[in-house]
DNA sequence: CTATGTGAAGTGGTTCACAGCT
DNA sequence: AGCTGTGAACCACTTCACATAG
């Protein structure tokens, strides 16, 4: 295992193999072979082992990898072994749906107990929601309570948010990023479009649905 | 000019540029500098000048590039200027909330008068929406008329839609891309958490927010 | 014989640095 | 002087191919 400095594209590549294994462990497989997932995953074979390789060697040459011991360790470089707890910023209709989204996304992950048919809630979903209408405030959405934007910052500490998804009008996405910074967010998933700028220990993806469907465009002419 | 290839990183970045040029054209600035476009975009200035030379000498050597110019080559390449008919399936939560969002997400792009006060309507837009549920079909949605699935393809071949959107449940995902497909889509932006099988002259952009916030709790253990 | 882990080779995209135009 | 366009150098990720283990 040389965990230094992993690419961008492996730790993206990650919840893909997580997935996999999952499905091929629920169908009852013990034992994946690096081919299986790369079929499963659209990688190569080779792909595949040079990514788990990063990590550590999980599996057993001439055999292959035991799908429970590498979709523990697939939790466990992820992150996803304790819960995750994300915040929502931006409660019109994209915030709704996503909240609505949350609920309905909670992947079981394998139990203890080895019983592929016992399944532990998913630890990765969304907490709390933030608006700045006095009329969303207060009230609750999918089981998610809503609080002001003000509250923000004592909220973030308070339940240990550490992932914030931004979906919130263009103008005011530079300041709510800069207050989830301020409150120690290292993750920000933005859907607004704009390019926020912030401290290089901060990271953002972004998925601006404009950006995605003009180059989309691209490829429908060529 | 050497159109031979182009790299899907270069796609992908096209639009950020599209929108920067015009940033700066409606803040009446005639003439920008590749630098000014990294600065904005967050690429390098050589990236900047490398991408754009991907298409054809676009700027002034000693000058810069003209930002109206600029910005109607950019529409050109994407083969934004003409209308993108783009169709929705499946009207759940997401769905509806990405058709309100696209009602306001019609951005102006300058009109050939050279008045910067002038814009022209957004070519690029949903036009139509597809769902099973028999109480959503025939209604309008956001402007929008919503289609049972089973008129995908004629809808499809009547409306000239190029790009697709899917917003269905998982389980439907694969099924309603080979709908796609056989639709003669060229490009699917996809929000099911399923890997699509495609032909390769068809483009699949993957949005699926579990895989991202999972690659994201990564980020916020390192 | 099967399948992993990994140096070595290959590929593709980015940055450099400078010639050339204004 | 200022800024583009571009070959050359550089860097990063991917694929190959094989030693190694079961």
């Amino acid at each position: 295992m040389k965990q230094d400095k992993i690419p961008d594209v492996v730790v993206r590549r990650l919840p893909l193999y997580l997935r996999a294994v999952e499905d091929f462990y629920r169908k009852d497989q013990a034992i994946v072979s690096s081919s299986q997932l790369g079929e499963w995953t659209g990688f190569t074979p080779a792909q595949v082992r040079k990514d788990l390789a990063l990590f550590g060697e999980f599996g057993k040459q001439g055999i292959g990898y035991d799908a429970r011991f590498l979709h523990n360790k697939l939790r466990e470089i992820l992150g996803l072994t304790r819960d995750v707890s994300v915040g929502l910023v931006g409660l019109g209709n994209l915030g709704r749906a996503l909240l609505h989204h949350n609920v309905r996304a909670r992947m079981g992950t394998p139990g203890v107990e080895g019983d592929p048919k016992h399944w532990v809630p998913e630890t990765l979903r969304i907490v709390a929601a933030f608006d700045v209408d006095p009329e969303k405030v207060g009230v609750t959405y999918a089981q998610v309570p809503v609080y002001h934007v003000d509250q923000l910052l004592g909220k973030s500490a308070e339940l240990g948010l550490e992932i914030m998804v931004l979906a919130v009008p263009p103008d005011s996405a530079e300041a709510v990023a800069y207050e989830c910074v301020k409150a120690g967010i290292k993750a920000i998933l933005n859907f607004a479009p704009v390019n926020l700028v912030v401290p290089d220990d901060v990271k953002v993806y972004s998925a601006d649905l404009t950006l995605e469907l003009q180059s989309l465009a691209f490829y429908t002419t060529h």
